[in-house]
RNA sequence: GUGGCCGUAGCUCAACGGUAGAGUCCCAGAUUGUGAUUCUGGUUGUUGUGGGUUCGAAUCCCAUCGGCCACCCCA
């Protein structure tokens, strides 16, 4: 036999078992994204490896080493597997002028794909459910997409989730912040670590979240982002605090609050839990009003979220709350002549009203057969022998009920089967 | 990319230098047309892979692949 082949690392297999629990979870974001008007969009998962290149940053750690990239050896493009869907839905949007009759609410779903070490809650295929609000511009957006990550976390049932808001201003007050904070981290450079040095000129920002506490205390008295805020962008999140306020949504302001990608400007937000370990975000999103431009679009604000789909069906399952998978109706065991046409047609007929029936496969006895239909989880046990067949009948048992079984005719198959499923 | 712990049956795990085992699951029978309990019997392995040490390796050593967790970073 040849060498056994593996999945790709930090890449799952989602088995049925589970894949019931993502079926559901994906059901409840497809309502919600409904009720609040947003309409699904669907890119590929590669793209040009320039898209991915100017709209997160160069010096982004995940353009500088998470990206698959790779050349397409039958034309000589550059391309690349997303690692997130932001520039894709906003590409997607310049070039088809979605934004052209006015601002548009998207909503995706899907797979992105990072070079990054596996560990919990992070893996090199994962998935992400996002919405994008393109072509709003005030506050009233940012707030809407807070709100509706709130109202699904409610309907998950997810109660140890809480709201981190910042404000991170314009690209010129970011730069005015910047040039002081460099120059007071250069007068505490003996109290930082390697990370932080490092990061002192290319994302000074950065170095203020650090988790080493030497590097925490040492700049606890940094010129905060906050106080370089002008009247405009201190207006927009005062308009986002008010909504939320005024939706009863609990948040904390964390000034040191920053993105890992470039587009962010005004509001960012994050949605934290400490019930995963290390990888608490479990939703994470913010304005991005320059994105557009600096792929070529007209300027064009916009606000928007990524959720981790992962992340949030362990704590969905951490909660307890993901329901049990269906199990089918009715369970259909035939044995005999002329049983296994007899239970195909039988079973086709209550399918097509609508039923979920498993029809026994791959013959064995009737006791096994019993097993499976027991194993099935169905609540009724259909039997079709040879009596059933001369009766013109099926034999329909309880498999969850302490019921005495019983003859129903096949000619009113479904309305017997109907009454049957009652007493279930 | 860095570090720590770990890879034995489909699953959960034992054996820690001397014959690879248990539970569970699965299959069959007890019960010839009635499941989930019980009893009886049965199948399941290149001990992740490749080298090395040894009379002898699941066990010790090295490499490699994979898993878990943390760092970095992020959803």
């Amino acid at each position: 036999m040849a060498a056994t082949l593996q999945a790709i690392r930090g890449m799952n297999d989602v088995l049925p078992d589970e894949a019931a629990g993502w079926l559901a979870f994906e059901e409840i974001v497809r309502d919600c994204m409904h009720r609040y008007g947003y309409r699904n969009i669907r890119t590929p998962l590669l793209e040009q490896t320039g898209l991915f290149r100017r709209a997160i940053g160069e010096v982004t750690d995940i353009v500088e080493k998470e990206m698959y990239t790779f050349t397409d050896e039958l034309n000589g493009e550059q391309l690349t597997l997303r690692p997130e869907a932001t520039a894709s839905t906003v590409r997607a949007a310049i070039e088809h002028s979605l934004t052209y009759n006015g601002p548009v609410r998207l909503w995706y779903a899907g797979p992105m794909y990072r070079h990054e070490r596996p560990q919990k809650g992070r893996y090199r295929q994962f998935h992400q459910f996002g919405a994008e609000a393109l072509g709003f511009a005030g506050p009233d957006l940012d707030a809407e997409l807070i709100v509706m990550c709130a109202a699904l976390w409610k309907t998950l049932g997810l109660g140890d989730v809480r709201l981190e808001l910042n404000s991170i201003g314009s690209q010129e007050e970011r730069a005015r912040h910047r040039v002081e904070l460099i120059r007071f981290l250069e007068t505490k450079v003996e109290a930082l670590d390697g990370d932080a040095k490092r990061r002192m000129h290319s994302n000074p920002l950065r170095v203020l979240d650090s988790k080493n506490p030497v590097v925490q205390e040492a700049t606890k008295d940094a010129p905060v982002l906050m106080d370089f805020l002008g009247e405009a962008s201190l207006a927009h999140f005062d308009g986002v605090k008010k909504l939320l306020g005024a939706a009863g949504i609990g948040f904390s302001v964390n000034p040191r609050l920053v993105r890992g990608l470039d587009y962010y400007n005004l509001t960012v937000f994050e949605w934290i839990t400490d019930k995963l370990g290390a990888q608490g975000t479990v939703c994470a999103g913010g304005r991005y009003d320059g994105l557009f431009e600096q792929i070529g679009g007209k300027p064009t604000p916009a606000v928007g979220f990524a959720a981790g789909i992962e992340r949030l069906i362990a704590l969905w399952q951490d909660a307890g709350r993901v329901p049990a998978p269906h199990a089918p109706q009715a369970y259909l065991i035939h044995q005999g002549e002329g049983a296994l046409e007899y239970a195909l047609l039988a079973a086709e007929a209550l399918r097509a009203a609508g039923h979920a029936v498993v029809q026994h496969g791959g013959g064995g006895s009737f006791k096994s057969q019993m097993k499976k239909a027991d194993a099935s989880g169905a609540p009724i046990a259909l039997i079709v022998g040879e009596d059933e067949v001369r009766a013109g009948e099926l034999t329909l048992k309880y498999l969850r009920r302490d019921r005495p079984q019983a003859r129903i005719r096949r000619d009113g198959l479904v309305a017997g089967f109907n009454a049957a499923l009652k007493e279930t």
